[in-house]
DNA sequence: TAGTATACCTAGATGTCCTATGTATGTCAA
DNA sequence: TTGACATACATAGGACATCTAGGTATACTA
C-alpha cells in the first residue's frame, strides 16, 4: 500500500548485527531485551530470515563451538548488508513520519 | 513477531474518518495527499477493508447520490471504531518506539 | 532422571496487501 | 461523437511476511 514498507524483521536483524556478530538465539534475546519485550520474535520467523539474508549476501555466517560443546552459527553483516540497512532505515523514517502525520490528523 | 503490529490500513482509515465521513475514493485521495504521496492505497486494498470494518461495526455506511448522478458510499466511524482506533494508536506508538530504539543501537 | 534452557531447523497455515480485472457514469478534447 | 481519462464502486486470485506447530540435539539443575 505504501511506496514500500520496510520488511521489519530483516531490517531489525541487520541493525542488531551492525555493532557485532551474533548467533540466532542471541538475536532473539537481544531483540526482546532492547525493545523492552515488544519484539518477541519466534525461531520459526528468524531462522528462515537469516538464511535468506545469507543467500542475498547481506550477512555472512561462521560456525563456532563453545567450550561447553554447543555449536552456534555467528552472523555478521556485510558491506552490502549495511547499504541495504541504510536504505531500509530511510524507508522506515518516511513510513513512520507519514503514519504519524495521518494519526495527528494533518 | 511483535506483541502485535497495528494493521496499518484499517488504522489509517479509521484515523481519516475520525474528523468527518468520507467515501472510498476520497479516502484514497486524502491518504495520498496527507501522507505526501507515501501512501498510495489501491482500490483493491481499500474496499475489502471498508467492508470488513463495516461488518465489525467499526464504521457505518450510507449511500448518497451527487447532483451529477454519481453514487457514493459515505463511511463514518462508530463509537466502537473510535475505541479500536485508540487501541491501535497505542500499539503503533509502542511498536514505533521499539523500532527506533533498535535502529539507534540502544 | 525429568524438566527446562539452549540452539538449530522446516513444513504448512494464516493474514494482509497487491495485481488484475470488471462495471458504470461523467467530462473533455479532437 | 467518440475515444480517452477520471470518478466510483467491486471481486477473484496471487504474492509475501510472519506465525504455528512440530522436530532434533545437547547442557544444566532440581
Amino acid at each position: 500500500m505504501a511506496k514500500k514498507e520496510p520488511a521489519s524483521v530483516s531490517m531489525l536483524v541487520l541493525a542488531l548485527l551492525k555493532g557485532r556478530e551474533m548467533y540466532g538465539y542471541q538475536i532473539i534475546e537481544e531483540l526482546d531485551r532492547r525493545s523492552e519485550h515488544v519484539f518477541q520474535m519466534k525461531e520459526g520467523t528468524l531462522y528462515p530470515v537469516l538464511h535468506g539474508l545469507e543467500k542475498d549476501r547481506l550477512v555472512t555466517a561462521r560456525e563456532a563451538v563453545t567450550d561447553k560443546g554447543r555449536t552456534r552459527r555467528y552472523y555478521a553483516v556485510t558491506e552490502k548488508g549495511l547499504r541495504v540497512l541504510e536504505e531500509k532505515e530511510k524507508e522506515w523514517q518516511t513510513f513512520s513520519r507519514a503514519v504519524t502525520a495521518i494519526l495527528a490528523g494533518a
